[in-house]
DNA sequence: TTGAAAGCGCTAACAC
DNA sequence: GTGTTAGCGCTTTCAA
């Protein structure tokens, strides 16, 4: 039974009475206050440990109104990307004695916004999040913003308000992608994304468009595909670019795991990567240099991105600087050439 | 600054005296306790939405010793496997008004250590857990075993204690696969796995042995290959089998990705899957069905795994069902026959 | 350097 | 059907 687990907690008052002095001294000595004598803090810590008391964090939350508990809301966790951001998030949030609250919009807005109020119910000291896929409406942050709940967009942004945006340049990587591709020869380029409302998908598309132009290619539309950038899509692709005549000689896919599928499909059909087609990805998810031929893709420092997210939220609640949160970061992010996109010169 | 954040806060008392009530029936009528005339609880809810009131949870939880939130710690988040477990997870635990805290133990025992600590400072009232990895020593769990909250493994599980445990059934599974093998003709089929003091591995080993033994075939332990499964693994494994004189004709990865890599390699090298060597992988990975050939695999159902999980959980905690917690559930599992595995007869 | 005391916002036993 | 009241365990101001 769960119920009996209470009867054995140990509170503040029950130093205090074996030490016989006051629960303020117990208190203030469990935090090192610089009032009390280090030998009375010694007594107490050597107290507490013995008697077993842990901090009861709901009566310390209540009495301080501040959780020390960060909100982290992302489209979907499955993957590496994802996963580094958050092991970087954490990190830097218990060394600063944050817990993370994490959850999935799994792409939709609705859910991204039951989320959001969640967190909101949960007092989160800050939100943080990455948009998902069809976010298009702004208003669940609203409670968030009115309540003076510091927000941090990363990755997936929207200028919103108060809110600050930590991103890597999704244009300049675009655009080295692209200047790649063309380098090797390339002339007729076809660019997979997805919605171009995200700023990811929408910067990457500009930087495709600046380097045609810095070749003087005019942009044609027809090269343009968008899609959720799913495995199926990446196939389905893969098929419409077979029935383009005459066939592109380059592909830049906003995603790794959707060029790898449409480039495995390409292959099915005879076409040779990178001879007949020069592929590019983005993200540089470990598969991509597992796959034959190894995948040429937009390197992304997710641990990074996670660690530098947490820095600024928890120093910006610190008082530390506020201008962060009016602010946009730009972390580095680099091409690494594979096999998939080097034509043979 | 984020320090004016509280000066608006609404309490039942606001209400109560709004409505010249006491903060009683204000409370009751939050929670449509029966008592409470309808009339009342409705102007209370009207009351309270128009003030903008928050129910404060801290309050809540300091009052009634309950915190309706979970942990859960698995090994590492980047899987499409573990993604599925945990929006599994949080759908049923939101359904019935649990909060989720997700933590990565990335797959080292010392992580999953301090992860359990911060846990049970956070008084969840259950927690589930995948063991990392290099899990040994379980002593990281006696606080929680002592404390009486519900400890519930999954997947990767241990029999500790009492400790409820939520697995497929990895033995059947291996033996499935394995026999699928066999009946394609294969004659040398190399085994590569993990840690086999992790059930997961362990199990899939009894089947891999027990196929074998099924169709008189002895187990050879230079067939057994074991590594941590990423995917460096599978290339390096690739070269072992290389070298192996005669080829073997079949190989078992008790993992997707790295059955990936091995197999890519081998390819590399000339080899024709499945006419040499016939691949059979585990866990269903998205990637898996888009490799060439595609991979055959086992299917695992993350998303209903996670929320066996927490209903099997929320059920011990309303008292319920105690005998869960006692005992091992078992999921279903079964074969996804592909291309990687069918040999031309 | 330490103590007394008030109160954070809520719940629930008990009273009516 | 509703109100009174006493805490839950902690922090912090004020006083000594």
């Amino acid at each position: 039974m769960p119920a009996d687990k209470n009867n054995t907690e140990v509170t503040i008052y029950d130093i205090a009475e074996a030490l016989d002095v006051s629960p303020s001294t117990v208190s203030r000595s469990l935090k090192n206050h610089s009032s009390i004598s280090s030998d009375t803090q010694q007594k107490v810590k050597e107290q507490a440990k013995e008697m077993g008391y842990r901090s009861n964090i709901f009566a310390k939350n209540l009495r301080r109104k501040k959780t020390n508990t960060l909100g982290v809301i992302v489209p979907k966790l499955n993957s590496n990307f994802m996963s580094s951001v958050i092991a970087g998030m954490e990190k830097v949030a218990n060394e600063n004695g944050y817990n993370l609250i994490i959850s999935q919009s799994l792409e939709t807005a609705q859910k991204e916004a039951s989320n959001v109020e969640t967190m909101f119910e949960s007092r989160v000291d800050g939100l943080i999040v990455s948009l998902a896929y069809d976010t298009e409406d702004y208003s669940h942050f609203d409670p968030i913003i009115e309540n003076n709940i510091p927000l941090v967009f990363f990755d997936r942004v929207a200028y919103y308000k108060s809110a600050a945006n930590i991103i890597i340049d999704n244009f300049k990587a675009g655009q080295q992608a692209v200047t790649h591709l063309l380098k090797q020869g390339c002339k007729r380029i076809v660019h997979m994304t997805s919605n171009l409302a995200r700023n990811v998908y929408e910067d990457r598309f500009r930087g495709y468009k600046q380097a045609l132009e810095d070749y003087d290619i005019p942009f044609d539309p027809k090269y343009l595909i968008q899609n959720d950038l799913s495995n199926q899509a990446g196939q389905q692709a893969a098929q419409q670019i077979l029935s383009m005549d005459p066939l592109p000689d380059g592909l830049f896919v906003a995603n790794d795991t959707c060029a790898i599928a449409c480039m495995s499909t390409l292959q099915d059909h005879g076409i040779k990567i990178p001879e007949d087609i020069a592929v590019v990805g983005f993200n540089n998810d470990p598969i991509s240099s597992f796959v034959n031929p190894k995948l040429t893709t937009i390197n992304y420092h997710g641990n990074e991105m996670g660690k530098v997210v947490i820095r600024n939220l928890i120093s910006h609640l610190n008082g530390d600087n506020n201008i962060a949160m009016t602010n946009t970061i730009i972390l580095n992010a680099e091409l690494i050439i594979r096999e998939s996109s080097v034509k043979a010169s």
